[in-house]
DNA sequence: CCCATAACGTTTGATCTCTAACGATCTTGT
DNA sequence: ACAAGATCGTTAGAGATCAAACGTTATGGG
């Protein structure tokens, strides 16, 4: 690590960094494993599947901005779940651009049913924490959030400086 | 969410969990863009190149552990990076099973210019943070990676009760 | 010595993910 | 009214990721 040049090395820094990292791969492999793989869904269908849930019908923009990721990726994933018959597809009739999710009944039955099991998976997680550490655990990283969200297809104004 | 069953949901876990991802997505995403992507590097080409700088020739199996990804990932991150000159492997004289990797001089050039990037990427993360409460997240989600790291393709030994 | 077992890295096939380019649709300035 | 530009979802192509199956190489028990 040292042999890092003469610059000094900001390791507190690198540190939340990688636990940050490692803390979010083990969680989905823990979810992977524990609660979707003996239903065949990924930590993402899950999480769009569980997007749908929530909001109700909602924009394939909407679902990506939610979840940070691409447009793209979300097509990718409504394909995947719509071959599965857990949700559906149909385009606006006041925009004809957009396109509307829904679930699907099979859909709802199975997001109703997995929930509970991860969010289980959750608690089991945080429960090496106390309550009041889950607290500020949560709230040093919506901070950290703040400062690292930016729109992932708009402009970046900190691009704009050329 | 309050549609979840009847059942009590654990929203501090399930706030903890959430943000943990979307604090790791939105850093993987921060440093793609603001320093991996001119060099067309990959978050994990990078993490993995990095990995075989601190811990000079290292086993496949070695850098799949420290990264808590599986031996295929590796092979296909090797891979990649082998087409473009930045590392090499060869087959151990003492156990044939085993591969060895290393870098090449043009590995060991772009890391040892990209780390300081790297981190200074890292360190305006955390800088939304004070010292203290940097040292505090760390802490916290050192507990946290404990408690969900498992070994990759290990038995796990919570399955062994059947 | 063997044969069974285990461990290694790779391959295969599926899914997820991104950027870039695209066609369709909507909005806006003139 | 209409051309120019913006926005939407999709497609194309590349890489990352996993589990499962495989071939190769070590190791251990009889």
């Amino acid at each position: 690590m040292r042999r890092a040049s003469g610059l000094p090395i900001d390791e507190l820094a690198l540190a939340v960094a990688s636990n940050i990292w490692r803390a979010a791969q083990g969680f989905k492999l823990k979810m992977e494993r524990e609660v979707l793989r003996e239903h065949n869904l990924s930590f993402a269908s899950f999480s769009t599947l569980f997007i749908v849930w929530i909001w109700g019908p909602i924009e394939t923009r909407d679902i990506a901005k939610s979840q940070a990721v691409s447009k793209a990726t979300v097509t990718s994933l409504l394909i995947t779940l719509e071959k599965r018959g857990l949700v559906k597809r149909r385009a606006s009739k006041v925009d004809r651009r957009l396109v509307i999710v829904k679930l699907t009944d099979a859909g709802r039955t199975l997001i109703e049913w997995l929930f509970p099991k991860f969010n289980q998976g959750e608690s089991e997680m945080a429960s090496v924490l106390t309550a009041s550490e889950q607290e500020t655990l949560a709230h040093l990283l919506r901070k950290v959030v703040a400062g690292v969200s930016t729109e992932l297809e708009g402009v970046n104004l900190a691009e704009v400086t050329a």
